[in-house]
DNA sequence: GCAAATTGTTTTGTATGATAATAACACTGT
DNA sequence: ACAGTGTTATTATCATACAAAACAATTTGC
């Protein structure tokens, strides 16, 4: 159905395979990629009945639920019209999926890494300030989980768990949102990344720095040590990127 | 109902007064503030039912919108479960004013001026390098309308709209959902700046120095002037909250 | 006795049909 | 032209049923 392949499977939060999310799903999916545009009036209940062979409970909860993400307002009489872009929220589980699903993949890990070179070196600081004992004590366990691992495939769930602590360190809210874009970005950055250094040995000091400065309270270190993290890998995805469009113009 | 005020009537979004939307914002409310703390199990649809003397429907439709925001996550034979608060939509409007009307005022705005500090610099840089001449004559009327404003609470929406601008300008769909932080932290912050400087005359000067930076496609000098911009108005909000304390302390 | 299969129970999930509220639109009388 | 008024398409809400899932208890088979 969907051209991606976006393994589900192995993401963290279970599916829910039921009918309402599979509705909210498609749904939610042709307005990520353009099929109904912001200001565009979807059809109306009725019609998704008729579209999707579903009873007019399951089409109302599923558009309850893309309402409730910003991607949809509804009116008596005029419909569900399609919300404009910035309304939209795109640091949400399902919209970001969805989201990754309608994107060339190269856009999305540009912006991601983009979004991540603002957002995380910031928060690297923040944590520097403000982590509890216990935040720190996550911190190590990630960090020795990423040592333990022998090949470069086993160190992505570790390497996600540290940004994860890192990011609930920082103890705000507004930014834990942020977690998302860490879980979604670092596992499809792996396939690039792998592909040309399968074994990068230096990952780990790379996030030694960052956790060594946060222990010991230095917020400017931390987030030098974050920016430089972030442009380790930033030179690897420019460089594989630069790489793919070169060969799609030979191909073309 | 409600103990908090918070003027409603003059946010952008106007609000929907359907059953469903009160629904979830009552109960979206109890989980903000701790009645229903994570991990916890919500009472089932028909108490919900009872207690708001509403159908099952609604109720359902209502718990749907909370589903879709990642407050909750519902199961057959288990029921609804308040989720870990790392999933919750802190980004989402609704989730956003609920938490504000749970929170403390003074720690509601120490953390969303951290928040701030740590994205919009980065915005602004992004910006620098990626607007395009249309979003910059955005940024210039924006801009235009502060300088425009006589007094202080004029000025608070067209400084708004420069910020929201700015976000626009950086082009990148995962910090466009930072821009609610904005409309709500913007006009909560002016009645604290506004108390202690009525008629601030370094704003537009500082707001100036940002779109130059912007201009002129510097995203280093883009990026000081934001902090600057966001210094000066730390500095009164933090300087408001230790007289707010101390206001607190004597009155203990 | 013990494990596996079965049945029961509670809760959400889905379906259906009916009625109410709402707001866009055409119409009407001035 | 224009203010009011009715019409109508669409969502909003209600009520009632039945299906499916998850968990608990109980029976069954050995």
């Amino acid at each position: 159905m969907s051209p991606h392949r976006m393994q589900e499977s192995q993401r963290r939060g279970a599916i829910q395979p039921n009918l309402r999310h599979k509705l909210a799903q498609s749904i939610g999916q042709q307005i990520l990629k353009g099929i109904y545009a912001p200001g565009a009036i979807l059809p109306n209940e009725a019609d998704w009945c008729r579209i999707f062979g579903a009873s007019r409970t399951a089409v109302r909860e599923a558009i309850k639920t893309l309402n409730g993400k910003g991607l949809l307002a509804s009116r008596p009489k005029v419909g569900s019209r399609v919300e404009p872009r910035e309304r939209w929220n795109m640091l949400d589980r399902d919209v970001i999926a969805w989201h990754f699903a309608a994107m060339e993949r190269a856009e999305f890990l540009r912006s991601t890494q983009e979004a991540r070179k603002v957002f995380e070196p910031g928060i690297a600081a923040l944590a520097a300030l403000k982590r509890t004992p216990l935040q720190l004590t996550r911190l190590d366990a990630a960090l020795e989980a990423m040592r333990a691992a022998k090949y470069g495939r086993a160190m992505v769930a570790p390497d996600v768990e540290f940004h994860l602590a890192l990011l609930a360190a920082a103890n705000n809210d507004l930014m834990a949102s942020f977690g998302l874009v860490i879980e979604w970005a670092l596992p499809n950055l792996f396939e690039v990344t792998s592909r040309i250094n399968p074994a990068p040995d230096n990952v780990v000091p790379l996030h030694e720095a960052v956790v060594k400065a946060v222990r010991r309270g230095n917020p400017e270190a931390a987030k030098r040590a974050m920016m430089q993290l972030l442009d380790d890998t930033d030179e690897i995805v420019t460089h594989d990127l630069s790489l793919a469009a070169k060969a799609a113009k030979g191909r073309k």
